[in-house]
DNA sequence: TTAATAGTGTCTATAAGACATTATATG
DNA sequence: CATATAATGTCTTATAGACACTATTAA
């Protein structure tokens, strides 16, 4: 870590944003808070990521952070949960040389109910158009929403990633609409079934879902919380 | 980031780490320093990762902080650089909660020349076996030197990351070298050839490298610093 | 019976693995 | 010439894309 003995260098902020994504319908939509309007804090009125400064008594570890400001803002304990990056320079907070530590974390959209916060006068969650929402966002959180967007959609490529946008049990159908959502655009039936069924990935809950026609078997992950790695993307490079 | 208005947080410790890996003949290399042993400093006399605190005075960014780090060890100026990831937590470091941001950095290995700094009382480089160096690490730099083993061993799979492990110019027969020291294994030479060339990577330079038998041409990167991305991984699951 | 969606099968294209073959330098 | 490595070609295999076809429910 560090190779001077001293400790008396003057401390960055630290915090800890969190990109939440879920989809709705045919939308990818993050969760946004308003920042508060008292003339006390930067960037006010201005919708940001939810987020806050490390509390080192409270919070062992980074990840706790992160976890404890899911949990506030969206009442969900176990998301998806994994680090996105830290964007950290003297001039994105006008408080002070400051670091945010970024996770990326993704809920079925039933499992959480948003909660209004003391200071976060405000909350939902808005559409992703492209990379970006079609506010205006705090500090530099367009750009670290974009990179959580272009993350997103390149694990969704090789990985099982989007399955952590649907509740525990899903159709393969269901679970092929939500890779579409995320990529924005359609992916072959055939070959994405084989995809997964083949991949150790997902087992039959044994009940069905029943709808206008023929019932789809229902699935769960074989093991919560692992991404699969798939060898290869969806679409061949041309 | 935030949506306190208060900023009296007490501040975790801030540093920087860089994990800085190069190819010498058959092995990986990764760059340790040793702490020093003076009775002041956590970890005396254990070798570490080369960091330290960032220093707002200096240090306008993380990202800037990460390449004075890799300048004052190595000498180099523009090595491929990415964020590996964060870790933080309260007993990490016996100094108090701490947060380090870490990079990760190839370098070809004639290109460097290892700087003794003041607090280093010494620098060098530590062959790669399995997903560990021999020594034990001083903080969670075994951790974090597995996370970084395992990202540039992943991207081996599907990007054109070694290339950065190797000089300005180079042979495809060298290119496949480093690949196979990253990965652990042999590589095909038909289908490695073929995705190197038909992808818009590389450029001939014109000449060639001699040796004992039929001269090789020499390559060089389209464009630095930029990571090309492979549709397939080299080993499809079997 | 029809509509709608679930689930499977077929054909083609692409690129990898395995390995043989040809090309071009040195000694 | 022999030798070594560069560079290319051939055959097989795996899986994606495209899309047709069959299966099973509700209305």
């Amino acid at each position: 870590m560090s190779d001077s003995a001293s400790i008396d260098f003057a401390r960055p902020l630290t915090t800890v944003d969190v990109v939440i994504f879920t989809v709705t319908g045919s939308k990818l939509d993050v969760l946004l808070v308003k920042r508060p309007d008292d003339g006390k804090d930067p960037s006010p009125g201005r919708w940001a990521l939810p987020g806050g400064f490390v509390d080192i008594d409270r919070d062992s570890t980074l990840d706790a952070c992160a976890l404890r400001k899911l949990k506030e803002k969206t009442g969900v304990n176990a998301p998806y949960l994994e680090q996105l990056g830290s964007w950290g320079s003297m001039n994105r907070d006008p408080r002070g040389w400051s670091a945010t530590h970024v996770y990326f974390a993704l809920l079925a959209h039933d499992t959480c109910t948003l909660q209004k916060g003391a200071n976060a006068i405000d909350i939902g969650w808005f559409p992703i158009k492209n990379f970006a929402v079609e506010h205006s966002l705090a500090f530099d959180h367009k750009d670290i929403l974009r990179s959580a967007i272009e993350r997103l959609r390149s694990k969704a490529e090789y990985t099982s990633l989007p399955a952590y946008l649907l509740p525990e049990e899903f159709t393969l159908s269901e679970l092929q609409y939500v890779y579409e959502v995320v990529l924005g655009r359609e992916v072959n039936k055939s070959p994405f079934r084989k995809r997964i069924l083949s991949a150790d990935l997902v087992e039959e809950t044994g009940s069905t879902r029943t709808g206008i026609s023929r019932p789809a078997a229902l699935y769960r992950l074989k093991s919560a919380g692992k991404l699969t790695f798939f060898p290869r993307t969806f679409e061949p490079k041309k």
